[in-house]
DNA sequence: TATTAGCACTCCAAAGAGTCGAGTGCTAAC
DNA sequence: GTTAGCACTCGACTCTTTGGAGTGCTAATA
């Protein structure tokens, strides 16, 4: 059987139906709801074959359609690669520049929660290709350094180190001269082995402090490995949707979205971006691996900050959901977030 | 009407069982459930004269009697006054010290909810007579300078300072020089006006720094007002209890739980702390000024990381809660706490 | 006088019966 | 190929029935 067109008009008034009122659509909506000028008889037909394809489902005899997986599918890839040619008048959603990078995130996702109206998630950049720009130790106290590292893009991680033995300011000036000379500039995968070694055979008897050093770099550009930041809002919009409302799903939803490192774990997976044009993935239902998330969609954009700093925002929702819309909102933030660092020079 | 002996061990009786049931409690179910050995119909007069006292109420006639919020005062008073007395022995739960408060907190908060199966939450303390320990500011760039600020338990506050004009390396220097010199070890709070003048004008053209190093200063102690650190945990708990599942409550629960602010807020207020002797503190219903927790208790503790950082923990859950356990809870983690500093000298 | 047995009464929850209507599939006619 | 028409299905809703848990009251009992 084929798909031909006037199929492909009914599937879709049928999504979009279904999509407004989120309960099963009969042929009689449809027959009235536009253009083609068919008897419901006629829908009917056309219903049972788009059936049998798998674009639609019964969820009873007697009951209307509602889309399958496959059939939300096609909708989205179409609704995708309508988007992607038209061009995005950019809304002015407004991210202030705020020097915290945490406090930006955080309002980027309450922004793109309450514009969608689903849950919102959005997760830290991380980082892939920065320069080291900024190597700071300090004497805090007899026994005890603290080390600032800045990386390009003005992150900052601090580590407290404790000494075994106590430290004068002179080695402390010594070795921040070594710290920042060897390393500074250094795209931070390139800092190996070899690199470490020449530094702690330099740095003599402090060499322990080059190596919690270099420990803090590395913590800098591998955040939290157990516990990833990323941020949520709008968790309790899933309550809208009376499909994912009842109990049982919603505890489910809640506590998934409540886990950050399983989120983290998601939306890492989504990082891969296959489809380059406009960076916006959808997953629907099983789509996602993630089993708390049969009866979801997952929308998803990775942004680049500039500086190789890269995450991704997304947004979790029903299946019947505005993909339009959303897909709109992440089109706009992610191209916020992409200029964040680009245009401001910051 | 006197509540004498007999009266408060059924009252006890039937919170304990609707403590675990969450059903309405029958004359009969008492009248076997103790000791003394009375028939229903006995039961059933003190039933009613403890109605009368407001201590327990019939959600329809031909229902048993549910604790009203009188009663579970009762009780829960009584509770606490008996835990006051028995020696605490701590439960290993392992706070194990990490160099991130923020870890910690995190680590708390879990441990807490899953102890108890309550939504719970914690707040980052604030600081409260603190002295500061060190002040370092650092040339990143030509016209910008990082400012690392660490007070007395090593919380430390970062902050990029954009300069109007370019800066050399000897003013820094000077800069550190005064500002360590004016500021190391004073209490924050004793931190004036007078003084912030008296430097600006010591360090003559670069005194806009001198303002932005203050103002960082005062960013550390008055962390994120709009914004200030919550941490929560489980809050998909309270679909356990059916009291509160229902969509429309929940989806306020999860909310204002969503709602790190006024969380916030309400933790807040309560940490007057007017029982001194224990620091554990419930609020029934009405009692929290919450208006979405009407259907809740909350029972919170203060703890003092020493240093005079203080903040507060707690969970929030049904009306019918196991009292006896989270207050146990909360006791234990509260001791830990305080005795996270103070003990690892750290 | 306090306690208890017994009984009539209340009311909710669950189960069952009936109705309605939206929607279908199929057939025959256009 | 399209449509009108019809019998059929099935969930949603309403109404009723039933059962049981629980009460309050009264009269008998210790």
């Amino acid at each position: 059987m084929d798909l031909d067109e006037r199929k492909q008009i009914i599937l879709k008034a049928i999504i979009k139906t279904y999509l407004e009122t989120g309960e099963p659509v009969g042929s009689r909506t449809i027959s009235k709801y536009t253009d083609l000028n068919l008897s419901s008889a006629t829908i009917r037909n056309e219903m049972a074959d788009l059936e049998e394809m798998g674009y639609i489902l019964q969820p009873h005899t007697s009951a209307g359609r509602i889309p399958s997986d496959k059939g939300y599918r096609l909708y989205v890839d179409e609704l995708i690669r309508e988007k992607d040619q038209e061009v995005l008048d950019i809304k002015e959603m407004v991210i202030t520049k705020t020097d915290r990078l945490e406090k930006m995130l955080k309002q980027v996702v309450k922004v793109l929660a309450s514009n969608t109206n689903y849950a919102s998630m959005i997760t830290a950049p991380t980082i892939h290709r920065n320069a080291l720009k900024f190597i700071q130790l300090s004497k805090v106290r007899e026994d005890q350094l603290l080390a600032v590292v800045v990386v390009e893009g003005n992150l900052l991680k601090n580590k407290i180190i404790e000494l075994n033995e106590p430290i004068d300011e002179e080695s402390v000036l010594k070795l921040n001269l070594l710290l920042n000379n060897e390393l500074c500039g250094k795209p931070i995968g390139e800092i190996n082995l070899d690199m470490i070694t020449k530094m702690k055979l330099q740095a003599g008897m402090h060499s322990q402090i080059v190596g919690s050093v270099v420990d803090a770099v590395a913590e800098t550009i591998k955040p939290d490995e157990e516990d990833r930041a990323v941020y949520t809002s709008g968790a309790n919009n899933i309550f809208r949707y009376p499909e994912l409302a009842d109990t049982q799903t919603a505890s489910e939803l809640i506590s998934t979205f409540e886990n950050k490192s399983e989120l983290a774990d998601m939306l890492g997976e989504f990082q891969d971006d296959d489809e380059e044009s406009t960076g916006i993935q959808v997953y629907i239902g099983d789509e996602t691996s993630v089993k708390t998330m049969k009866d979801c969609s997952v929308v998803t954009a990775n942004y680049d900050l500039g500086n190789g700093m890269r995450g991704t925002i997304g947004i979790i929702g029903p299946k019947r959901m505005d993909y339009a819309n959303v897909v709109d909102n992440l089109k706009t933030l992610k191209t916020q977030l992409d200029s964040v660092f680009n245009e401001k020079g910051k």
